[in-house]
DNA sequence: GGTGCCATGTAACGAGTTACATGATTGG
DNA sequence: CCAATCATGTAACTCGTTACATGGCACC
């Protein structure tokens, strides 16, 4: 039930509703848990139903209604101590690192633009992720306590996006090598 | 369908049974693609109905009889084409950046304990894949090509496991700083 | 007049997790 | 005698993905 968590790890500062939920799903949180706003609507349902959040109806003219939901004493608790109960790191599931391990059995240049590709992608986060550096957390020393904790989830992005490009890097150098041995 | 390519990844260089498969994926191809055992044998049923492999049953005394299974040329080519076809990044999920983006919701010593688990788990690993370098692939000139791939994904994960570990060791120091700041 | 945004969902399916079930053999 | 290893699976459930559905308003 990790994605309820998040969920709440993201409400529990700021009320909001499913669907404004799933774009900050595109950002922050997002980071570093991925859901798409069907599962968003689903595990809202699900979390209601708990009693971990409530919602209030608020009507609007000239748009949809808009449920805007709150985590309750209840969730709080329940959240709380979800983050004090140990937990294992996550274990990869990588597709290109299966691609990798038996790509010799497709020509050089296809593995290669592939790991282009990828680089490109981390290349791209990595550019995100020093913007809001940048942007909110520069001067470091003077942070909030709470946003001190945010910052470390965001080193940890730079950390694995820099380390993602610094493989590919790797990995492109070997496969052209390998092609220059091939002529 | 992923599970499926890394199953048969592991099986076109050596044929085996599920029980085998499942004992492979604690390491090798399971250190960047897990999967239970239950997982497994449901997923090569489908596989065989669907053809990509065949199963031999041999009979054996004294020990259950055992399905071998070996990839067909149809799975191959399956195989080869999905390496072919473009895939994205795995994007991340991950508890532990769930808990300490919200980390300061509870006290500083379970947060810092929790980190330290995780730290000495990443090293762990670390020293499994370190091993893993020096049996096998001490001389990284005079690999095999098709072992030189193979290294790729271990230099993956060693990196991966690093960076884990250099991670944990800033959050820490981050919570110290700020345990010292309360007193 | 079409695209995009706001705002809600349902349905079907595929993948991953947890628990249970069976049964012989080998080794301490 | 107990635990581990070999070897197979079923069943129930949760989580994640893909596709579909509705409908008004704002902006160009």
């Amino acid at each position: 039930m990790a994605l309820a968590h998040a969920l709440i790890a993201s409400l529990i500062e700021e009320p909001c509703s499913g669907y404004d939920l799933s774009k900050r799903f595109g950002g922050s949180v997002g980071f570093f848990w991925n859901a798409s706003q069907q599962q968003i609507y689903r595990e809202l349902t699900k979390l209601e139903a708990q009693n971990w959040i409530s919602a209030e109806v608020i009507p609007q003219q000239s748009r949809p209604d808009k449920k805007l939901f709150r985590v309750t004493e209840f969730g709080r608790k329940q959240f709380i101590e979800w983050i004090t109960e140990p937990c294992e790191p996550t274990d990869l599931r990588d597709d290109l690192l299966v691609k990798v391990f038996r790509g010799y059995l497709v020509p050089r240049h296809i593995l290669r633009e592939e790991l282009q590709r990828h680089r490109a992608t981390h290349l791209n986060k990595l550019s995100v992720y020093r913007d809001i550096e940048q942007q909110y957390f520069s001067e470091s020393q003077q942070l909030a306590v709470k946003d001190q904790f945010v910052y470390m989830t965001l080193r940890r992005g730079l950390r694995l996006e820099t380390d993602a490009v610094a493989w590919c890097d790797e990995a492109i150098e070997l496969l052209r090598q390998l092609e220059v041995d091939q002529e």
